[in-house]
This record gives C-alpha cells, sequence and structure tokens, in this order.
DNA sequence: ACCCTTGATGTAATCGATTACCTGTCCCCG
DNA sequence: CGGGGACAGGTAATCGATTACATCAAGGGT
C-alpha cells in the first residue's frame, strides 16, 4: 500500500509538500498537480492509524446501545450512523445486550481506541466506568436514557403531552383500571414515564395504584411477559395495560394470546416506544412514539458541539401518539 | 492519559521492558511487579492507535450490511459482533442502506482505518470497490450475499431443502398458482432462490411461468408492495406468494391488507428470512428461516482463517422451514 | 581462571502521517 | 542596486507503541 512518501518521490517533492497538497495548505498550481497526479496514479490513500496517531483525532464517534435487536436501538443507530457520515465522521457501533459489564467492556474498547467522543444509550443503572469516561475528558452525551451523577448532557425524548394524550385516550374509551409495565425501578427513564403517566391519569380521576405499576427486572419480551401475567392474575385486573418499551410490549402480547384474551375487547395494550411493525401486529398496536431519527441527529450535534470545545446542553425532544387499534375503536 | 513511558519512569524501567511486559515476554518476577503495580497506579491502558500503526495489525474487523433496519442484518451483526468480541476483535458496522455507492464508500473507509479484515453483505450488484478489497490483499469474506467474480469465500445459507419443503406444504394444502417476488434480476441469491423453488414446485407438477416471478427493483417494503399490486392484477393471480425477503414480506402483506384480501384464505403468503415479529403479525408468517447467529458465526471464523493466512472455503448452512399460519392450515 | 552461553534489560530505529522551523527565491520598493 | 517581506518547499521532530540489536552480568564447562 503506497505511503505519502511513495507519493512525494513520485512527484519529486518532499512528504511535507505531499501532505500540504492533501490538507489544502499553500503550494502553488505546479506543485499541486504533480502531487495529484502521484496521488491517483499510485492510488493512494492517507493512512488514518497514522494521521490519528499524530493528530490526536480519530475522527470517529463510539456508540454503545443497549440492545442491537431492539427496533428502536436499530433506528436510533442508523439516524445517528448517517449524520455521524455526512459530517465526515466514522461511527463504532457496541452493543451492550442490555448487561452492565458488558457496557462497562464496551466503553473501555472504545475509549481504547481513541475515539472522539462517545454516546451512551446506558444499560441499566449508571455505571462506573462512565465516571471514567467524564475524567479522561471525552466528550459524551447521554442518550436516550439520564444517567444520575454522571455529568453529560443527555438527548432524549419528552412523553409528558403523548401521556396526556393517552390517558385522555383511555379515559374517553371508557378504561379505568390501566396497568403499566415500566423500566426496572430506579432507572430515570422509568419512574419519570411513571409519574407522567400517573398524574395524567389522575386529570381524568383514574388511580394508578402501585400494585398496577409492574416494573420488570429487564427490558426484554420475557420480563413484559412475565409482568403482564403478573398484572393479570391480580384479583382484580386491569383493563388497559402500558408497556415502557416495544420489546416489553411484545411479550406482554405473547402472554396475552397465550391467554386467549382479545386485544382490545379484554384489555388495551399501549406501547412506548413504536417500531415499523407495530402496524402489522394482530390487532396494530396503538403507541407512543418517540421522534427516534431527530434523537440521533440530535445527540451528534451535540456531541460535535462537545469535541469542538463548546458547551452542550440536554435535549428533550417530543414524543407523540400513534392511535391504532389496541385499545379499541378502531381508526378509519 | 498516561502513556507507556510515564509507567517506565515510575517503574524505574525502559519502555521496552514494560512493552515486554504487557505483551507477556520475558522479564523477571521482581521487574514485572513493578510494572504492573505502575500500570495499576497510573491507569495505563495502551494507545492502540500507536499500535496498530507500529503492528499494522489492527484487531478490527469491518462489517458493512445492506440495511441496518432489515431485522435479518441487525441479528446477523449481532452475532458477528459477539463472536468478534468474544476473539478477541473489535468490529466496525457499516449501513449501507441498500445503496451500492454508499457501500463502496463505506468500504473503502473501512479500509482506509486498516482493518484487519472485511465482511461484506454486498448491496445491489458487485461493485468496484471489492474488486480493489481483493487487490489490496484485506481478507474479505462475503456473507449471505455471493458477488460474481470477486474472489472471496462465501457464508451463507441454502434454501434447497427449506424450498423442497415449502412446496410441498404449499402443494398439499392445494396451492396450485403460487408466485414469488425476488431481488432484483441478476443478484446471485435472488435467481438461485427461484430456480430452487421452481424445481421444488415442478417436483408435484406445479409450473412457475415467469410472469408469476416478479422482481423488484430494490428490497424494500414499497418495492413487496408493489410487485404484489403487480401479481395480484394480473388475469389470472396467484393463490400463493413468497417474499424473498422480510421487508419485502412486509410491504406484500401491506397490499393485502388494503385491499381487504385474508392471507391465507385469499393468498398464502411466505417470507424468506424469519424475523421475531413474524410470530406476532396478522397472521402469523410461515417463512424459510436462515440460522442468521449460525452464519454470523461461521463468517467471523472463516475472516480470521483468511487473516491468519489460512485458505478459507466457502460455508453454507442449511436454512429450514418454520409453518406458521399464513399459508392455512393452523399449527396447532 | 577463562571463555562462552544465556537471559534480562536498555538504546534506538521504525511505522506514516503532521507541522514547527528553516532556507532559498523572487519581487518590490526605496 | 540592496534590503526585506512573502511565500514555496525542505528538514526533522513528534505522536506512542514494538522490536532488532547492543550491552552487561551471571553462571557453567573445561
Amino acid at each position: 500500500m503506497a505511503t505519502i512518501k511513495d507519493v512525494a518521490d513520485r512527484a519529486g517533492v518532499s512528504v511535507a509538500t505531499v501532505s500540504r497538497v492533501l490538507n489544502g495548505r499553500s503550494p502553488v498550481a505546479g506543485t499541486r498537480d504533480r502531487v495529484l497526479a502521484a496521488v491517483a496514479e499510485l492510488g493512494y490513500r492517507p493512512n488514518v492509524v497514522a494521521r490519528a496517531l499524530r493528530t490526536a483525532r480519530t475522527r470517529t464517534l463510539g456508540l454503545v446501545i443497549g440492545d442491537l435487536r431492539n427496533a428502536f436501538f436499530t433506528e436510533l443507530a442508523d439516524a445517528v450512523e448517517q449524520e455521524a457520515r455526512r459530517l465526515g465522521y466514522g461511527l463504532v457501533i457496541g452493543n451492550a445486550g442490555e448487561s452492565p459489564e458488558q457496557q462497562d467492556d464496551l466503553v473501555r474498547t472504545l475509549l481504547d481506541r481513541r475515539i472522539d467522543g462517545l454516546l451512551v444509550s446506558s444499560a441499566g443503572q449508571g455505571s462506573a466506568t462512565l465516571h471514567e469516561v467524564v475524567a479522561s475528558g471525552t466528550p459524551l452525551v447521554l442518550l436516550d436514557r439520564p444517567v444520575p451523577g454522571v455529568d453529560a448532557p443527555c438527548v432524549r425524548a419528552g412523553g409528558g403531552a403523548a401521556l396526556t394524550e393517552l390517558a385522555a385516550h383511555l379515559a374517553s374509551l371508557g378504561r379505568r383500571r390501566p396497568a403499566v409495565i415500566v423500566a426496572p425501578a430506579g432507572t430515570p427513564v422509568g419512574d419519570e414515564r411513571l409519574e407522567c403517566f400517573r398524574s395524567a391519569l389522575a386529570g381524568h380521576g383514574i388511580a394508578l395504584p402501585p400494585e398496577l405499576a409492574a416494573s420488570s427486572p429487564d427490558m426484554t419480551p420475557a420480563g413484559g411477559r412475565r409482568m403482564m401475567r403478573r398484572l393479570l392474575e391480580l384479583p382484580e385486573p386491569p383493563d388497559a395495560v402500558l408497556a415502557a418499551d416495544n420489546l416489553m410490549a411484545l411479550g406482554a402480547l405473547d402472554e396475552l394470546r397465550a391467554r386467549g384474551l382479545r386485544v382490545p375487547d379484554d384489555v388495551a395494550l399501549v406501547a412506548f416506544d413504536d417500531v415499523p411493525w407495530f402496524a402489522h401486529t394482530c390487532p396494530p398496536l396503538t403507541a407512543v412514539a418517540q421522534p427516534t431519527r431527530e434523537l440521533g441527529r440530535a445527540a451528534v450535534h451535540t456531541l460535535l458541539e462537545r469535541i469542538e470545545g463548546r458547551p452542550a446542553a440536554s435535549v428533550l425532544l417530543p414524543a407523540r401518539l400513534v392511535v391504532r387499534r389496541s385499545c379499541g375503536e378502531p381508526s378509519r
């Protein structure tokens, strides 16, 4: 593989000149042309490893997401990747598989690779390594999930308005006993969404007692399914369930189907997160849609602000309610 | 951030000694302990950029996939990532968005990053850059989609047995006029799956005339939907349709639903690729499941063989038929 | 007692770029 | 006609590791 020295020899100039041509500084037209010709003839491509060593910038961002198989994260990753590429950055995606240990491991690996900045959709509670990241001075932006105690901007969706709308929707359909399946207790997103929903329901005179808030230990279909089972085995089961993410909603739907319960006739089901195939489930699921692609773009922009040394604030984008048929009243 | 020199100073040895300790060569216990203590105290982590420059190995693999939002690729990427990590390699995932230009761009970027090897699930027809990769000597393994003329092993699933089984399944359910929606004409996978299916059907005395083989220009839901429309507007529409990937199947289902046609009563639908949510569509879709995770693992192993200089052969793993309810005869 | 082997460790070259600093031309102006 | 500024372009230091080679001490064989 050709190096800058080969180009210099071929063009009859020094490596410094080649470097300058390639980085758009000084050289005069004649020299420049010779250099560019040599570059083309040799098919020279700069060694980004060497460049990164010298400049201490890799022009690469890192993204750690909770689960590659979760369509929400996938859409997010796609948006982040496109925006990063558009702005001249590469992206290394790390998949934590919802395990804090693996997440720590990944974060460290990415740090080792000297990425210019890190985007994290943290699994579980905040991890120790995130503090290391902040301490190391590597720009960090949290995505979707805030982590208490970690001093970094967070880009996420606020469910306020959408949950208010959802409460009204459920109330108007006569649901009086709604329940929720939320993220593990103690995670900020979970608690926040729960409180938001509870106060929205209160506005319609509907209570959300603690026994109707099932917090799953993990955000998986299996967890969602178990929580749904628990809710259904209550002496007074709910007539509507909001699952806090798409995978748990899937599990919840499985449990309903396994018991022969009909959606929405017996129980209404709503998911937080909207993913493409929700339109194709049986029945199509009503969902609180996060502005996923916008979140991804905003996160990249926020991170670049940090990388370029400017202060950056957290971003909160509004989620919106997408009504389909899983609460009754077919949309026609 | 601490460098190897800092560690050397702290331990009172030379950088060479530190390097040797860290790479498990020669030094004696006493020295080694001092070095390791210094490493721990300083929280030293080797700069992989510098190491890569010197050793010309990055311990990173590249993966270019057709579409990050396609659940099949996502599952594949997840499997590849896990296996690579397990073997001490990092993974950079590039998303071509089913565009050959973007794929070329990505491949070049990955080459620039001096990845040790490349895995490509090529979008569209083979691209010129893949030849460059082979020429550059970077180990290359094709995943899922072979590319004619590119001399690299290919890891993929063979549909033979599963399609034979499918033909029997359809025949036994009385379907006499099956159609297919395949990949763009000229792509090896598409042609191959088509021929395979055709000859399997022939075994049951069922023909698959050219007008019942719709080849979509792109593998997207929209493409699948258009092809389904075309098939349905035929003077003699099909009574069963096999879509060659999960996204086209989704589009096909949309079209059926939009026309008020019932699956499987009016038309049977089968997808190539099985993705988790097929179990939750309305109705649950019968599918030809590829051994996705095994494909990912096999691909990594094949690539590592190449990287380590050993010859590596193509791998063909069997797909299998997963019967659900979209062809009739509810599975109980 | 001497030489040679062996093993631990240090010195310095090297990977391929970027860039501070220096040199040499050329031109302009007094 | 000479001094000085502007600018092209070369020389060499540098980033942080790995590693060939040199050095040195200790120990063993005869």
